[in-house]
DNA sequence: TAGATTGTTAATCGATTAACAATC
DNA sequence: TAGATTGTTAATCGATTAACAATC
């Protein structure tokens, strides 16, 4: 694979790809050109063959296009779907429940080891296939596990406080659906997932769509 | 309010802006400047100006900076978040049913009046304050509800199929948080909350970091 | 007044798109 | 061969950042 630079739009792209190669080979397709790529996801084909070609370990065949099996080779492993990134996850509510018993986060090589909250009713209990400890147990259980990234989905209110924790306790990665923005070190990395930012996009195309 | 051109990057800012600034209000701050808020937030002080300058109604007063009720004011208008939004959700499984469960939705214009899935267990069932319906119900009962908006929450292998009878129905716009992309026609608006293109973003750069 | 902040205009930066020769 | 697709280089576009006069 090669080196280079990653903008965030080219990132979240790369995804999209590999499960549209993933269906491609399902259906017994083994060859795919940028063009038709484009065609299907709604990119411009010279963004398509860009992106690929940042990742992709062989080149492309002109007239053929390129290799489906291969290219979703590059992408797991740019991906880093086939490693093992070991995980915590931060409030075992409606929302941290869900993210628990969401079966795809073991293919893409996130491994959630266990799960922290407050309330007496969950802890000590499964949910999936993750145990859930009180959350005065995380600094002391996260070393043990080499869990790197944490996953905080508790309320707005606290969600800072236990960003600060899993921190302190040595994670390097936050990945945040907790509504409201967290201010962290720069040496520790922050991806929120904003449901009131998207809905801010679809609502104000909406409106100019209807009006 | 102005009018005018908002990238989507832009209009993902908002609602953080909306969520920081009821924060200073709760605690009693009557004005804020440009350099505070992109300092706690994390953007530059021009960008800030820019974003608030769009949306605002009144002018910021030198020295002084912007006054938080009416930024907020502004800000809840321009999102929509006084209006009422009717919406669907198809799909009520794990991440459905923590969606219908989310209060904050209510107070950002969007009402989930009714939700759909094919599993009889669920069929009839309340979930939070949504009556779950049978999704051969929802061509029928979705003109009535007046919904705009059709929030999918199924598996991937299924989420075309019912973004097509959603769009048959009568909605216009797509929120999907199913992981495959949908191609819809272009009167159709759609916003996909993609949990994997979210993680990729994560990955790479804590990838970065650690070598 | 002095100085912080505003609003506006210009410059920069980076991502996307276009153009085109090379290739199977 | 002809033509589709590739990879590379240049042009365009848009968002962000910088510069600066105006203002309380």
């Amino acid at each position: 694979m090669k080196e280079g630079k990653f903008s965030k739009n080219q990132l979240r792209r790369y995804p999209i790809y590999l499960k549209f190669l993933s269906n491609l080979k399902e259906q017994g397709v083994e060859y795919v050109s940028s063009p038709l790529i484009g065609e299907e996801l709604g990119y411009s084909q010279e963004q398509v063959r860009k992106d690929l070609q940042a990742i992709s370990d062989e080149e492309g065949r002109p007239k053929k296009g390129r290799s489906v099996s291969q290219l979703i080779d590059s992408l797991e492993s740019f991906l880093g779907y086939r490693e093992n990134n070991p995980a915590i996850l931060i409030g075992a509510g409606h929302l941290g429940s869900a993210l628990l018993r969401y079966p795809a986060f073991s293919s893409m090589g996130l491994m959630i080891k266990a799960a922290f909250d407050v309330d007496p009713n969950k802890i000590g209990e499964m949910i999936g296939e993750t145990h859930v400890y009180p959350l005065d147990d995380m600094e002391r259980l996260v070393p043990g596990l080499c869990a790197k990234i944490a996953i905080i989905c508790t309320p707005a209110s606290v969600a800072q406080e236990v960003a600060n924790l899993a921190v302190k306790a040595g994670c390097r990665a936050i990945w945040s659906f907790a509504p409201i923005h967290l201010s962290l070190p720069d040496s520790v990395i922050l991806e929120e997932v904003n449901l009131a930012s998207s809905l801010a996009v679809l609502s104000h195309r909406l409106d100019s769509l209807l009006d």
